[in-house]
DNA sequence: TGATGTGAAGCGGTTCACAGCC
DNA sequence: GGCTGTGAACCGCTTCACATCA
């Protein structure tokens, strides 16, 4: 029997919190863990839990909890983590560089193996091990290196062409690090990460405008 | 008259991406814009536009509109962007220099004034401009330049000692990016910005285990 | 007994639709 | 007439509470 079935972002998202937790007590060698002691330790809500593991299949045992090791394994699953992912960037200044430099190095299922620009100067070099491309030979590479995740890292004003030549390439997950809005195919998978705007509510916060707001209403209700 | 009220974070952050939109129409010369002509052209929803500005004010004029260069002056106030910050970041590893350089070269009211790391053999270089401190000198250099924010950019296991420093230190305003739950008081606004959950929601996407979903049940209900 | 899995209630944010005002 | 400002309806996520089952 199958049940269709729309699961949230949100709900997935924790199931990376979750995994962590997991990996934790594995390391730990705890052979059970309960909802209850997840909340507990880890700052979680055992319902919620539940709920979001239940999406996907009963993994628990009833009036026991469940397997760490099993559910270890359910998670990295269910999150694709048992497979290898090909990342390229686009966009080879600070921004793009660093990410480079910083997932380059990171130990996990994803591996940085491209970078690309336009500016013929930058054209040829490494960031660390990885070769920075002419972007006109884009979908050549993304082709060869089999390059399933595009990190774009590009002014503003060009990340929407840049979306249209990756998603044209084929590639169906994206991460995008400019500060603007895009419009994506369905069937395409993008994430938006706007270092600005969140400084900007830290900045927003410090104003006062944030939590509890006092809002001004003169006589006729115009404030000046 | 004051009416107190709670404002949603999605909605501040909706914010910042209003402002963005007046700086274009600004540049382009516009003197008024309508939520209407926000939503078609921005790709915005222009009932959320209303309710989020109505948060703070009347700023329209029923009937015809925002004036732009009031709305703009409005949201910069509300959004705190008219007082410079002062940001120090805290790991001057790959992430924390990479964000040093991103930041510190942003035309910006965000401007980054000190690194600190543990690091004896980092201590004392530079980063760009930013030189890189002791961490044990952390509250005095706070204190010395008047830094009111404060970047997390340290690995997960200490980042909730650091946030205790920081907080300690008296800053108000922390971007936190070790991929960690952290417990923050009352009054300390903490933005977590999590790389590593975030590539890890474009792999489950790529899993198929996002979006919708075949729930599988056995005949018994247990997932094999 | 005790923890899971899950309908139901609760809650907050989004969208609708229209009154109010220029 | 037209657009803002806003109560009301709507929707989806979270939390509760309990039936279910090892």
């Amino acid at each position: 029997m199958m049940k269709a079935e729309k699961i949230s972002e949100v709900s997935t998202n924790r199931l990376s919190i979750y995994l962590r937790c997991l990996n934790e007590l594995a390391a730990e060698g705890e052979r059970m863990v309960s909802s209850g002691s997840l909340e507990s330790r880890f700052n979680l809500n055992s319902a919620q839990i539940r709920k979001d593991l239940a999406n996907f299949g009963e993994f628990g045992v009833r009036g026991v909890g469940y397997y760490v090791k099993s559910l270890r394994e359910h998670l990295i699953t269910i999150l694709g983590l048992d497979k290898e992912h090909r990342v390229c960037i686009i966009g080879a200044g600070r921004l793009g560089t660093a990410l480079a430099d910083y997932y380059g190095f990171k130990s996990s299922n994803f591996q940085v193996f491209a970078l690309f620009d336009i500016d013929k100067t930058k054209i040829g070099k490494k960031v660390g091990k990885v070769k920075i491309f002419d972007i006109k030979s884009f979908a050549e590479i993304v082709k060869r290196d089999n390059i399933d995740v595009a990190v774009i890292a590009v002014p503003g004003e060009f990340a929407q062409n840049v979306l249209e030549l990756v998603t044209r390439a084929g590639i169906k997950a994206v991460m995008n690090f400019a500060p603007v809005p895009l419009r994506v195919l369905d069937g395409v998978k993008l994430k938006t990460i706007d270092l600005t705007t969140s400084l900007e509510s830290l900045s927003c916060f410090l104003a006062g405008s944030n939590g509890k707001y006092l809002k001004p209403i003169s006589k006729n209700g115009r404030i000046y």
